[in-house]
DNA sequence: GCCGTTTTCGGCCCGACTGTTTTCAGTCG
């Protein structure tokens, strides 16, 4: 398999590890590790970029030195630098610094002092008691080490988004019960509306903290308090989530909101641009010579470094501060945009409501089309439609639609895509129906060569309208399939098909990245929930939160227009 | 190591909390 940009992400990463216990320019080190996040959120695999002659020193962040370590490693997988700087430097000590508390300092003094290399050597010389003799470390600073190396054993600790809500929900409604709370909101990555949070940042305003910070630690999931202050407090939940709580005064709202909702990196390039304009920004508002001009709502801070207010889901610094000063920002698609669900299934496959039931759903919804697309027969475990049953279930969807008043069923399916690229039911079914959604079940280990050109044969079939979640991955569960996506979206593009963003929180498939790669090559994606029952329908709005992180803008998505403007759309090539 | 409507050299975001200290370094976000 070529090398791919997760690997050279992991080699700079290491690099700047390496590099800052060994007391490097900082600088040095985070030019090392901002290639590293550039690289790794390229929707294009960098060795194609390579291939076909593209000049990486374009990339932010990559100049003419890191451009030439990025081929070493995709000609030789491996970098020679790396080699060079572990021979003075244990290749394990990177690991090291994932332990809470320690940073480079304290690695390196480990490892000169006690000659610790890895994290078996990190546990043996806590549990020795050598660790508190050292200057700097104490008998405190060794008990958490120990404690979080029995805490880290195989553990996943980004949750998603779904769960990050449902522990979210209860915490904030505790919380507002204090007196004299003004604001409260759940900035960070939850904010940002990322597939998977790592922790959550909840914020206060607040005349006194100390009454909030109180009810805070002493909620009743919280299962330790790892610091606590006037205006900053750090939990875990007995789920193993971490909760920061930040109060500040209502007048500092709209920078604290903006600092705390990031990214970093994000941060960082709007306060540069401050900083320019002769602004110091920090969480407690915009300053000019020491006094604070703005800083109410974001809004206003966005304001004064001349910038019109960026919506969260752009804030990755991937561009939008860009768009932002030449006004050329997205509007960005949303939920409200939306006119009806193109993938959902019913009881007769493995869905739990029925026709009636999912059409009232969707007209709740203020939707005016539902397609229906259960699975077909080669998904047996679902019970899947043969020919027979499909045009049953054609003609239950006619007569229903009779009835019913605001809302129209469409007639589809959800096809497999066989492992040669043929699909499980036959032409002169398929065109009875509206439309018809395909995708792999089995077979997912295929080489990307023949995974890609299994899917792209399938849309040489004419009844091909939309590849549903593309890259077949469960978050935090099953990697993606092996797949040229590039190729897949170029083919689609030539034939007139589409892709999906599946909606559903453990998949969200396309992701964020690729949804904005499919928009940057002008073709349109259908958010879709693939709904098993009614309430699963409320999933769209993570497909939309992925498809805003994706740049997407109400004209990119399928599902936006009438059902007219649709069928149009859907019309082969 | 990157980068440039003030710069090709000299900058590179900034504050809170902890633990180990006796005024602060290190870590974190």
């Amino acid at each position: 398999m070529p090398i791919q940009n997760t690997d050279i992400a992991a080699v700079f990463n290491k690099v700047a590890d390496l590099l800052e216990i060994q007391g490097a320019n900082p600088f040095r080190v985070r030019a090392y590790r901002n290639a590293a996040r550039t690289v790794s959120s390229l929707p294009r695999n960098v060795t194609d970029m390579i291939d076909s002659g593209g000049d990486l020193t374009e990339l932010a962040g990559i100049g003419k030195d890191l451009a030439g370590k990025i081929k070493e490693i995709v000609e030789t997988g491996s970098l020679k630098q790396l080699t060079e700087i572990e021979r003075e430097t244990p290749s394990e000590l990177d690991a090291l610094m994932k332990i809470a508390g320690m940073g480079p300092k304290r690695v390196k003094a480990l490892h000169q002092e006690l000659g610790v290399t890895d994290l078996e050597g990190l546990k043996a010389a806590a549990e020795a008691g050598e660790i508190q003799q050292l200057d700097g470390f104490g008998e405190k600073t060794q008990q958490t080490i120990l404690e979080d190396l029995q805490k880290k054993v195989g553990k996943d600790t980004r949750i998603k988004l779904l769960e990050a809500e449902q522990r979210a929900g209860p915490l904030v409604a505790n919380l507002k019960k204090t007196k004299g709370i003004k604001e409260i909101i759940v900035a960070g990555s939850y904010r940002r509306r990322k597939e998977t949070v790592g922790d959550l940042d909840v914020l206060v305003t607040c005349k006194k903290g100390a009454k909030v910070m109180e009810r805070f630690v002493g909620y009743e999931d919280v299962v330790k308090v790892v610091s606590q202050g006037k205006t900053r407090s750090t939990v875990v939940l007995r789920s193993g989530l971490q909760v920061d709580l930040r109060v500040v005064p209502q007048a500092s709202y709209g920078a604290a909101l903006h600092y705390f909702t990031g990214s970093k990196s994000h941060n960082i390039a709007v306060r540069k641009i401050g900083v320019k304009k002769g602004f110091k920004i920090n969480e407690y508002g915009v300053f000019k010579d020491g006094e604070r001009v703005a800083g109410k709502t974001e809004e206003e801070v966005y304001g004064k470094v001349g910038l019109p207010f960026i919506e969260p889901e752009l804030r990755e610094d991937q561009g939008e501060v860009e768009a932002a000063r030449a006004d050329a920002l997205p509007e960005l698609v949303r939920v409200e945009d939306i006119r009806g669900d193109l993938h959902v299934h019913t009881k007769e496959t493995d869905g739990h409501h029925s026709l009636e039931e999912m059409a009232e759903a969707a007209k709740d919804r203020g939707y005016i089309y539902l397609a229906v697309t259960d699975h077909s027969k080669k998904v047996s475990m679902a019970r899947g439609l043969n020919a027979k049953r499909l045009a049953r279930q054609i003609n239950a969807i006619d007569r229903l639609n009779e009835k019913l008043d605001g809302i129209r069923l469409l007639k589809g399916i959800e096809l497999d895509i066989l492992e040669d690229g043929s699909l499980d039911l036959p032409d002169d079914i398929l065109k009875e129906l509206d439309l018809r959604v395909c995708s792999v079940h089995y077979n997912r280990n295929l080489s990307q060569e023949r995974q890609t050109e299994r899917i792209l044969r399938a849309m040489d079939n004419p009844y091909f309208n939309i590849l549903a979640h593309p890259t077949g991955r469960l978050i935090n569960e099953r990697d993606p399939y092996d797949l040229e996506l590039e190729r897949v979206m170029e083919g689609a593009l030539e034939r007139g098909c589409y892709l999906e963003i599946n909606a559903h929180p453990d998949r969200l498939d396309l992701s964020d990245r690729y949804s904005r790669m499919a928009k940057e090559m002008g073709l349109k994606l259908a958010v879709s929930t693939d709904a098993h029952s009614t309430t699963d329908l409320d999933f769209m709005r993570f497909g939309l939160d992925q498809a805003r992180r994706g740049w997407l803008e109400p004209d990119d998505v399928l599902n936006t227009r009438d059902w007219k403007a649709l069928k149009n759309l859907l019309k082969r090539r």
